[in-house]
DNA sequence: GTATAATATGAACTCATATTCATTATATGG
DNA sequence: CCATATAATGAATATGAGTTCATATTATAC
């Protein structure tokens, strides 16, 4: 009997799983998928072309694998920062506000999420479009609530949700892709102002 | 002497290119470009693989020529919209109107222009960043105007332009992945609402 | 109809890269 | 330290797609 599973070479193992993780994240958010080669990204995991192999049965389930798992830390962040509020305004900002933060912390993830998987495949912008979806209709509830408590006017929930999501993206992308702004909470708030404006927020005012 | 190019052969390639140009459009709409290879181009256009290649050095010279003639075709019916009016909320409004309708019209270039040119390559990435800005720029210069005519408050007009296109630019592209709703004039004239009222319309009334 | 010059063809070629696998290195238990 | 089981290696292989080119077809001029 010898080399049984121990608690070490576990460990190392998962590190290198890590690795091979974090190389992608880098190579595919900076070449895209089509053009990050097994070989390259086992070069800058440090490790041979054939261990990526050991880990994932091949290029699509890492990819997915680290779209899948993107999306899940997003999520969490989300719910977990939506949990400590209760009116629905601070619960739609803290969503908002959140999914700024993630995605400028971690470019790598925005780039991936926002520019690269749509371009991989057909069946990975269905997979986009729902998780897009499920923001939208969290977005969508959240409008749904507010209007029940008369504090937005009438208006399509659905439009206005899906004009919310689309104005955070454009803006998001575009300082991702050009640069900062000086003053990037300025920015921002001007930005949630052109929103709860265009929800019609304080119209009875 | 003999076989001087004459109209007839002339009028025949020309009809090739368009044919090539066709199958491209579509299967780069449909499959994405990785995805669309030059034989099944080939064969959707009804010539030979080599063909092709008599129209186009190579596969990347077809997207180029794709990508920019339908940006073209987009930024000639704008302007000629814009030019039917003087007042900047007119020309403002002229330029959206257009533009979802060109793209719910041709739904194979909403596709290629806002799904599948981002992910292509980087440097497919800043053609569409420059273009991208250039509308930008367009629906800013608008909004500046306003200001200065008092139309319109105080605000960052570029953070407003930026805002406004991504939320067209979304719920465009939800009616092209998802289907139409029942209702679109009406969907299309909240949605623009929606828009002036984050912009600050009517704030002096 | 024939000569000629250009276009069209598609099998063959090239090249890149995802994947495999015989070999080597490493870890464990006794 | 040895036996063995697992992980790691990277050269070799398989695959697929973009591109080429010898050949065939078509169009023109006389």
């Amino acid at each position: 009997m010898a080399y049984r599973e121990t608690r070490r070479t576990q460990e190392k193992m998962a590190q290198k799983k890590e690795d091979i993780i974090k190389a992608a994240r880098e190579l595919f958010a900076e070449k895209g998928y089509q053009g990050t080669s097994i070989k390259a990204l086992a070069q800058k995991a440090k490790i041979a072309t054939g261990t990526v192999y050991l880990y994932f049965a091949n290029k699509e389930e890492l990819i997915q694998f680290v779209v899948d798992e993107m999306f899940q830390e997003l999520l969490t962040v989300i719910k977990n920062e939506r949990k400590k509020y209760t009116d629905g305004f601070d619960k739609l900002q803290a969503s908002i506000d959140v999914c700024f933060q993630v995605f400028l912390k971690e470019r790598t993830m925005a780039k991936i999420l926002l520019v690269q998987v749509p371009g991989i495949s057909t069946s990975f912008q269905k997979k986009l479009l729902k998780i897009e979806n499920e923001f939208v209709r969290w977005t969508k509830k959240d409008l749904e609530e507010l209007k029940l408590e008369g504090r937005l006017p009438e208006g399509d929930t659905l439009v206005s949700a899906i004009a919310l999501v689309g104005s955070f993206r454009q803006v998001l992308l575009h300082y991702l892709m050009e640069g900062e702004p000086k003053d990037l909470e300025t920015a921002f708030i001007n930005l949630k102002k052109y929103n709860l404006r265009g929800l019609g927020h304080g119209h009875e005012s």
